[in-house]
DNA sequence: ATTTAACGTATCACTATGCGATACAGCACA
DNA sequence: TGTGCTGTATCGCATAGTGATACGTTAAAT
């Protein structure tokens, strides 16, 4: 009744299961371990209702507790939940072995990215030079409009929604380089239309170049991209078209006529 | 009162959401997609409640539905917890640029392998041929007592433990040369102690061989291992000990001073 | 066409179950 | 020895999750 913000939320919610993920939330790369206060400050919950969530996330394996201070941590049933993801995701199967190829061929570091909902997220990474943490690792989401691979799926799309994403979708400086200006963006897509790829320089860290081919669907909408990342101290505009975009087009592609399911 | 077969459980258990996790954990690599009865079945809940449990977890994005078929998938949202995981972690953020470097000199895959309970969970890997799908994909799972990580994990253990790891942690036959012979497991570990690194052959693959050193704690104990796998077309256990074990040493060692904290 | 089955969806009364105030215990820093 | 943190345990109350039941739709079978 005296209900605060919530909405209607019929009875088909589960309550108590929405709270538990929304403590599993709570932690991210500021935060990745926190005492029950935390947890209880930064959610916003009852302390009792942390500590009985917290104990029921630990006991069922959920969440590591030390022994000494008695902090809680994401567990190993993290990652096995992604295990799990990528024998459900249809597309993860098929360009595997073709990204492993890639990567070996140019000897730089190669994405595959997933569109999902504004945002592009690494599904794959096979780093082949050293970068700073977060290029390393998957499960990473990046405001589309900003990436390469985000700007070559949408390149892909109808005219609408194409424009509509590049209208209202979120931008965040990552460097003072990032480009906030939406139809300095919307010039790059076209571009990226009439190319086929994209490149993008300086968008998420000063010197990281990235170029981007998408990965088109049965219908002609890409819902993924291939990306190569590279350092600019080494490679130019020149270079990258020349000998790691041929390439990165015929991988790209070869996935494509693969999703047929 | 007339509770099944479900023990105490007392107060500070929050069984919705216990349901709720015991859902997630009910895909795996050979149901990656389920629709609302096959969960029912599988998990032995009553229709109802899958309908509940599944209808929150996809309002709260842990769950895609298929707009046709409304067939239930892990969402993007199972990649954003290994991405949290990987930042809490601390052997992770020193070991990756060290793993890199490892995978680059050798130009073989490369994994990162941690203890969790009698498994191994593979937290990193770094693919750079071809091979089969599960091997390029973090968060798998597998016995430690038969694999080369686990091995060589366990060679730093106190006789004690590392004793009753042999007798009673679960082994299974993945090849028909899977070793089950616990006597002759404890005789490769104790190779591994004397020598400090582990070699494997045949035991998750036919021909694929492994070999893998410790990277040991503050307290002269492993939690975790590095791993270099590769095919026994083209290697042999000479060449492995020539040409991959000095640099796989070295990355391990140079891994395990850095484990202050 | 018609039947049957299987599935996703919706409703509802009951009470088990999760709620949160409160009190207790252990460990710091002063 | 006090003071303020932690994490832990208890308990009565009413909410919120339960599971039987029923509805509507789709797909295969006859």
């Amino acid at each position: 009744m005296a209900n605060t913000g919530e909405t209607k939320r019929d009875t088909l919610f589960v309550g108590a299961l929405a709270k538990g993920l929304r403590v599993l939330r709570a932690f991210d790369e500021s935060k990745p371990e926190m005492s029950l206060g935390e947890l209880a400050k930064r959610t916003g919950m009852d302390k009792s209702t942390i500590q009985r969530l917290a104990n029921t996330l630990h006991l069922e394996g959920y969440l590591d507790k030390d022994p000494n201070t008695r902090r809680l941590r994401p567990s190993h049933a993290w990652l096995e939940l992604a295990y799990c993801y990528y024998w459900s995701d249809p597309l993860v199967g098929t360009a595997m072995p073709k990204l492993i190829e890639l990567s070996r061929q140019l000897g730089e570091t190669i994405n595959l990215a997933e569109i999902s909902g504004d945002h592009i997220i690494y599904v794959s990474r096979l780093p082949c030079k050293r970068t700073y943490f977060a290029a390393t690792i998957i499960g990473r989401r990046l405001p589309a409009l900003s990436t390469s691979a985000g700007r070559a799926i949408l390149s892909t799309w109808p005219e609408a929604e194409r424009e509509a994403a590049i209208e209202t979708w979120p931008l965040k400086v990552f460097t003072p380089r990032t480009v906030m200006d939406r139809d300095e963006i919307r010039r790059s897509i076209d571009e990226t239309i009439a190319n086929g790829f994209s490149v993008s320089r300086d968008q998420m860290l000063l010197n990281e170049m990235a170029i981007a081919a998408p990965i088109i669907g049965p219908d002609g909408r890409a819902l993924a991209g291939v990306q190569c990342s590279v350092s600019a101290y080494t490679w130019d505009d020149a270079r990258l078209r020349a000998e790691i975009l041929p390439w990165l087009l015929d991988t790209a592609n070869s996935i494509s006529p693969a999703l047929r399911s």
